[in-house]
DNA sequence: AACTAACTCAACCGCTCAACC
DNA sequence: AGGTTGAGCGGTTGAGTTAGT
């Protein structure tokens, strides 16, 4: 470390205080950062300055800074003064590196502040702001420079739980007193209908939209010809990374592009007037509000005035102007920087303006994934004019042979912001020589299964109103789950019976992830309490849930 | 050994907010 | 109500250190 640490690690030991005399303060004020003329000090402190400073405050206690330069010699301001004694003379400070306890502390604190250090600090007896931030910064960029995410999965599933037990998800009123970060703008009167799920997920987007993820990269944009960040690793180390990671999340975000497609299709509109009648682009406009992944898109910021307002507030390049958005679908737009995206992974959740919410011009995941789902749905035609007489589909290509992959690399448009995502899946997922999902594949699944489930239900909502289970007046409910081959989109695997295994395969797959493993549904607080059950039934395909009370 | 890139961390800057006048 | 001041917070910078080539 530097001699400023040293310096000061020396001079905390054993909370010794150092005695003032006048030769320190003159000693103090002859650094070399002295400026003439009654300027303050800048730079590095000094031991005599530490000295008179520690002094200082022992005589008068902490507060009134400014008096400290008038009062004690030292030329320095009173917010420099502030500063060192909270992050380096302060007795009660634990010096040296943080132990994995407090890491682990530390990412579930981000995990539900953001980057709210001080808040954070105050959890972590004897560690600063300054320190967490620093270590947050570090660790950001350390993974994502190794493509990991920055939440590990258990973490985003204990902050659902913490979540889904300390409060009632069917109101943002109860929820953003606790977990700013989960929530949209409480200003906003939505009809929560529309959110009621989506909530409960929220926890897990974080990882699913990590700059350091495969599917943040694609995500948000890389315009790297691969895209994808994963991808352009060698297959062992990605498979390696990936399943360290958050199982599933590396290219999967394709899966849910018909949906999207869909849903922008037909949805926006039903929801549009839901909320009044405007004629914003659900799909859209809520992507900061709907896609909790970074605390800046999603964690309840979604009230700007700004058009976009995680891009504006956090000073994005220009590419995230309103001039370079997605104005249609067939049009690719650049799209941020890993480093801006690192940025929105550091902004706070709260910080961001109103309204945003429902700005026709928002930005973010979800307008990459439906650009995406447009580029595929445009690509289908091109797609199988160049490979014909494959089908552009994806439903029509049987998983896992090399044949395929090209087609899907076709399939997936590499100047897209999710470059090959849908390649990826299929590549990622699908046994070289099988055509079923193992447990560890379909454990990968796992959490685009709560992302798929999540659309879905705001379809069924937009579409068939309310769930059953929350209208259902009788205890049991059976409920038509979100057919995992509904989910991924009927017309990928479309109906040629040459892939009919391969399809139900990964159909059950998903469906017993999305039925068993992943053990909420219906209303959350009801799945939490394991008073609502689920059993995939293979045969028919459905889920059914069970309400026990 | 020399160079370079990445990392770490202390410190500064700009901003917001609350208290006070 | 409006201006001033102090305190605190979060983002950024830059110097020093370390690791890799």
């Amino acid at each position: 470390m530097s001699d400023r640490t040293s310096e000061s690690e020396d001079r905390n030991v054993g909370n010794g205080y150092v005695e003032v005399d006048s030769s320190l303060v003159e000693e103090a004020s002859s650094g070399d950062n002295m400026a003439v003329g009654g300027l303050l000090k800048k730079g590095p402190w000094t031991s005599a300055e530490d000295a008179i400073l520690v002094d200082y405050v022992n005589k008068h206690g902490e507060g009134n800074w400014n008096a400290v330069q008038k009062n004690s010699g030292l030329s320095r301001c009173g917010k420099s003064c502030r500063l060192r004694w909270a992050n380096h003379l302060r007795p009660d400070l634990k010096k040296g590196a943080f132990m994995p306890d407090e890491e682990r502390r530390i990412i579930e604190l981000h995990a539900k502040m953001g980057n709210k250090w001080a808040r954070m600090a105050a959890e972590l007896p004897g560690r600063t702001d300054n320190e967490i931030k620093n270590f947050w910064n570090t660790r950001i960029k350390r993974r994502q420079r190794a493509g990991l995410p920055i939440y590990p999965p258990d973490i985003c599933l204990q902050t659902i739980n913490e979540n889904n037990s300390s409060q009632d998800m069917s109101t943002f009123a109860t929820a953003d007193t606790a977990y700013p970060m989960l929530l949209p703008n409480n200003n906003l009167e939505i009809p929560s209908v529309e959110f009621e799920y989506l909530q409960v997920n929220q926890p897990l987007y974080p990882s699913l939209l990590d700059p350091g993820s495969g599917l943040h990269t694609q995500a948000l944009g890389s315009t790297s010809s691969s895209g994808f960040m994963l991808s352009t690793m060698h297959p062992v180390k990605r498979l390696r990374e990936s399943e360290s990671l958050l199982p599933g999340f590396s290219g999967v975000v394709s899966d849910v592009l018909p949906v999207f497609s869909e849903y922008q299709d037909e949805g926006s509109r039903k929801i549009a007037k839901s909320f009044g009648g405007s004629s914003y682009d659900y799909s859209l406009s809520s992507s900061s509000c709907l896609l909790p992944g970074s605390h800046a898109i999603l964690n309840g910021d979604c009230s700007s005035s700004e058009p976009i307002s995680w891009a504006t507030k956090l000073e994005l390049p220009s590419i995230q102007n309103s001039d370079t958005q997605i104005g249609n679908w067939g049009t690719p737009s650049p799209l941020p920087s890993l480093e801006s995206v690192d940025t929105l992974i550091q902004t706070p959740p709260n910080e961001q303006a109103q309204s945003n919410c429902f700005s026709p011009h928002n930005n973010g995941l979800l307008e990459s994934v439906l650009y995406e789902s447009q580029a595929l749905k445009n690509s289908k035609n091109y797609s199988s004019q160049l490979t014909s007489p494959v089908s552009a589909t994806p439903g029509d290509v049987p998983f896992g042979t090399q044949e395929n992959d090209a087609e899907w690399n076709v399939y997936a448009e590499p100047n897209s912001p999710l470059g090959q995502s849908v390649a990826s899946v299929f590549s990622e997922y699908t046994p070289v020589s099988g055509s079923s999902l193992d447990d560890a594949q379909a454990a990968k699944l796992l959490p685009v299964s709560c992302f798929l489930i999540d659309w879905f239900k705001v379809k069924q909502e937009v579409e068939w109103g309310p769930t059953c289970c929350e209208e259902n007046s009788q205890n049991l409910c059976q409920m038509v789950s979100p057919r995992p081959d509904m989910l991924l989109g009927s017309s990928w695997y479309g109906s040629s019976s040459e892939h009919g295994k391969e399809q139900s395969n990964l159909t059950d797959a998903i469906g017993a992830l999305l039925c068993e493993d992943f053990s909420y549904d219906c209303r959350p607080a009801d799945a939490m309490a394991g008073t609502c059950s689920r059993q995939w039934d293979m045969s028919s395909s459905i889920c059914q849930i069970s309400e026990n009370h």
